[in-house]
RNA sequence: GCCUGAGUGGCGGAAUAGGUAGACGCACAGGACUUAAAAUCCUGCGAGAUUUAACCCUCGUGUCGGUUCAAGUCCGACCUUAGGCACCA
């Protein structure tokens, strides 16, 4: 047919050369910014996955200029983390060069697929000038209290004597080796992202993101409205306070349960009579991974706490004391007052302990299961007789607040942000450790701080960052007393790269400023944001906690940098799974475009299926949009000699203009190309077209299709498609004089009329009633209601 | 267990505001062109009953019920499936 590896290359060389898609900063025309999701530049190149959603905004990309705007469509790398590093230890090269490798690969790809992304903002997280400024924003962080270092539990492979991410520690085992993972305590780095929970949430309303997203980061964070409620000891006189939602259920509290971390049971030690056999429950609840501990379907475990009394604030009752794993410390007090009667968890404690189940609420058979459901309140001194939850609450908390024993609380399950990895690549924490000072930034002077250049990236065997043994690297001096001191060696974790890389495009070579106000003020924000469904709850939800904090202390313009973020679903295998090199179903990208070309795949990943859902790969459909392809060539054959558009297709191809730009508004990118494949239809068979007929057709078609588009348009000698404007429906167009609608009887379409579009109903209502086949459905019945609905239907009701 | 999607022909999927379900494409079948094949073009294509044939008829958007003149679309219960979270008090 025509030769499109040749078309391809010659017009990807001509976008190169001339830097057709340059977005400049400052320009007069209205900002429009397209982010797509860096990759991660693995090594096995580019997957038909990321063909999907480049393609997406790279046809939003190409319409926005042809509509007048100035669009940022930036395209740069993701590249630190474990696989490189694993690679590099395995090879005994430095990570770096094998991300060089990788980036090659995917670039050459990404250009062989004709993305019209301004490359002249490109850049790496791995770049000391980028990763330069991912830690200044660590050290304002810190100075501003937001960074600090705490005892945490990470995954831990007591053979591989390694750290572990969770997904390495996938169902309690290593992933490598198969063993049992522990919890070892370590200091690490942390955000104070929980400050930043009610933000979050509250900031959602300024975005226009998909509602799924929305409510992903509403779910992440994990609001709860609540109380917390005061208990005492009464050989000490401490205060024991517990977080419950159901504070209405006071009076059915048999027993407490403490986290086995609680730090109260330390303090109390001296008291307990059985602490032998508490510290050994300690231990045990330590040895456990965190999946073993979150599983659900689990026997409940725990230790009383001999020795110690606790007293019902309410009604004086005795409440034991209990230590098990299923209180968590991390959340709420890390202690709970147990209602064993309305909760599910404190009546499987209670059965399997024997302890005492009192019902607070009526309703439900305490003999079986926890009632959870609302009633009357029983048992409940002051509260008896009030039928309702909220009700109850509401005086409850009056209660409480009046007698000083407990108070409104909101707690969130968003937890701080661990920020340290144990890793070689990543960028290194700008932190030195002093023996006399304490934990002290480094000037911001010295940044970057680089990675050394060394080829040995082996873990140390007591879990620290592969950089604590290279001793050169690590010795320095203390920044404030100039002493002998230590590097954290600790590196960011993949996120912290990505959290702001889309402020960095809208200024990628300021060496002074991770970004200008002045270019953040001028793109004001992100458009249009699209990415993988995986990153909509915790990618996302970094990113806005890191531009809110930067917004916080005055560094950029808006609370929220990116409006709408949609995410697009997966190219499954055709076997409907997952691509995997296991399953032998992956489609390598460079064997389509070799054998079909860059076009015909692009307009194929289109037209697979609807955007945001997963679809299957098949060879076959692919193989119908080259033929649609060749059609769309072939109609150069059929061009006269007239000018303007054709009469008889006016009709159809400005009903197709404005179907394909709502389509495109609204990600509707499949009927977006089954619109052009009928537009194409018509062409078809009309006897012939006009020029602009076809160029209109190829403008439409350029921004999925933009080789061959402009590749035909040249051919015809006029001026760029890429320097085009988006065609605008015309309304005056559209109109019909007449229209074929149907004509019901009982809700069951009987027959078809030809009406004038704005014929009077009466004579509507003759033409149904005389339809040969509306007559045979209403003989022998008598005639109720004959409803036209204006242009669309016409209804009969009879009896 | 909770949250979020999705269930429509042999397949991928259409159906802007409830108004002719199955657009567009694939696969398949028949035909044309060809020595032949490929490519291309034409025709048919949800299931069923009936008929020489056409019209026509019945059923049909995961299941059951409801609202409506009219439901893939709205409401209520449920089933299946994918993804996310998960002893969150």
């Amino acid at each position: 047919m025509y030769n499109f590896t040749k078309v391809e290359k010659k017009w990807q060389k001509y976008w190169e050369e001339n830097k057709t898609f340059k977005a400049v900063n400052g320009s007069d025309k209205e900002p429009y910014y397209i982010l797509v999701e860096f990759p991660y530049p693995s090594g096995s190149g580019l997957h038909v996955g990321h063909v999907r959603s480049y393609t997406a905004q790279d046809a939003l990309a190409r319409v926005k200029r042809m509509q007048g705007y100035n669009v940022l469509f930036p395209m740069g790398w993701d590249a630190f983390g474990a696989p490189a590093e694993q690679y590099a230890i395995k090879n005994h090269i430095h990570p770096k060069d094998a991300v060089r490798e990788n980036i090659k690969t995917f670039k050459g790809q990404m250009l062989s697929l004709g993305f019209s992304f301004d490359w002249d903002r490109e850049f790496s997280t791995t770049d000391p000038e980028y990763y330069k400024w991912t830690q200044w924003q660590f050290l304002q962080f810190y100075k501003h209290g937001m960074a600090y270092k705490a005892k945490t539990f990470v995954n831990w492979c007591p053979k591989c004597m390694s750290v572990l991410s969770n997904e390495d520690a996938a169902g309690g085992v290593c992933e490598r080796c198969g063993s049992k993972v522990v919890q070892k305590e370590k200091e690490q780095w942390m955000l104070r992202m929980s400050d930043y929970a009610e933000d979050l949430i509250k900031g959602l309303d300024d975005t226009n993101f998909a509602d799924r997203v929305k409510l992903g980061q509403i779910n992440w964070i994990g609001k709860s409205r609540g109380a917390e409620v005061d208990f005492t000891i009464e050989e000490t006189g401490d205060k024991l306070t517990v977080y419950t939602t159901r504070c209405d259920t006071l009076f059915g509290v048999t027993f407490m349960v403490l986290a086995p971390e609680h730090p109260m049971i330390e303090k109390l030690s001296g008291l307990i009579k059985n602490m032998d056999e508490v510290k050994k429950y300690q231990e045990y609840a330590k040895s456990k991974s965190a999946f073993e501990r979150t599983e659900v379907n689990k026997d409940k475990t725990g230790v009383k706490l001999e020795g110690i009394t606790v007293k019902n604030p309410l009604n004086g009752g005795n409440v034991s004391v209990f230590i098990s794993d299923y209180v968590m410390m991390g959340y709420g007090t890390g202690a709970i007052m147990a209602v064993p009667a309305h909760d599910q968890r404190d009546y499987e404690f209670a059965k399997k302990f024997g302890l005492e189940i009192i019902p607070v609420i009526a309703g439900g058979n305490i003999e079986k299961e926890a009632y959870t459901g609302d009633g009357e309140m029983i048992n409940s001194g002051f509260l008896n007789g009030i039928d309702n939850k909220q009700e109850a609450i509401k005086k409850m908390l009056e209660y409480l607040n009046r007698e000083g024993i407990g108070r409104e609380k909101v707690n969130y399950r968003l937890q701080d942000w661990v920020f340290s990895r144990q890793r070689f690549w990543g960028e290194p924490i700008p932190m030195v450790y002093c023996e006399k000072c304490g934990w002290q930034p480094i000037p911001e002077s010295e940044l970057p701080l680089v990675l050394p250049d060394v080829a040995e990236y082996e873990p140390t065997d007591n879990g620290e960052s592969p950089l604590a043994k290279i001793t050169d690297w690590v010795n320095t001096t203390c920044p404030k007393c100039h002493g002998v001191a230590r590097r954290e060696t600790d590196t960011m974790p993949n996120w912290a790269g990505s959290s702001w890389y889309f402020l960095r495009y809208m200024d990628p070579h300021n060496d002074h400023e991770f970004a200008s106000m002045d270019a953040m003020k001028y793109w004001k924000k992100v458009n249009w944001y699209n990415g993988g469904m995986e990153h909509t709850a915790r990618h996302l939800l970094y990113a806005r906690f890191w531009v809110q904090f930067l917004y916080n202390v005055g560094l950029v313009p808006s609370k929220e940098m990116i409006y709408t973020r949609v995410s697009h679903g997966m190219v499954l295998g055709s076997d409907n799974q997952k691509m995997s090199k296991s399953k032998g179903n992956v489609i390598n990208p460079d064997d389509i475009v070799s054998d079909y070309g860059a076009d015909v795949l692009r307009v194929y990943e289109m037209f697979m299926g609807d955007y945001q859902q997963d679809a299957p790969w098949s060879t076959d459909s692919l193989k119908g949009c080259k033929r649609f392809i060749d059609r769309v060539y072939r109609l150069k054959n059929k061009l006269n000699d007239n000018d303007g558009y054709s009469k008889n297709l006016e009709m159809i191809q400005n009903k197709t203009i404005k179907g394909v730009s709502y389509d495109l508004e609204r990600m509707g990118y499949n009927t977006y190309i089954s619109k052009l494949m009928i537009l194409t239809n018509a062409y078809e068979e009309a006897t012939s077209i006009t020029k602009d007929d076809y160029r209109l057709l190829l403008i439409l078609l350029n921004p999925v299709a933009p080789h061959i588009t402009e590749e035909l348009n040249q051919e015809m000698g006029y001026d760029l498609i890429s320097n085009a404007t988006w065609p605008v429906c015309d309304e005056t167009k559209l109109v019909e004089d007449e229209k074929e609608i149907a004509v019901q009887v009982n809700g069951k379409v009987r027959g078809t009329i030809n009406i004038k579009v704005d014929e009077d109903e009466e004579s509507i209502k003759n033409k149904a009633l005389e339809c040969d086949n509306v007559k045979r459905h209403l003989e022998g019945l008598e005639i109720i209601k004959v409803m036209v609905i204006k242009n669309k239907i016409v209804t009969i009701v009879a009896k």
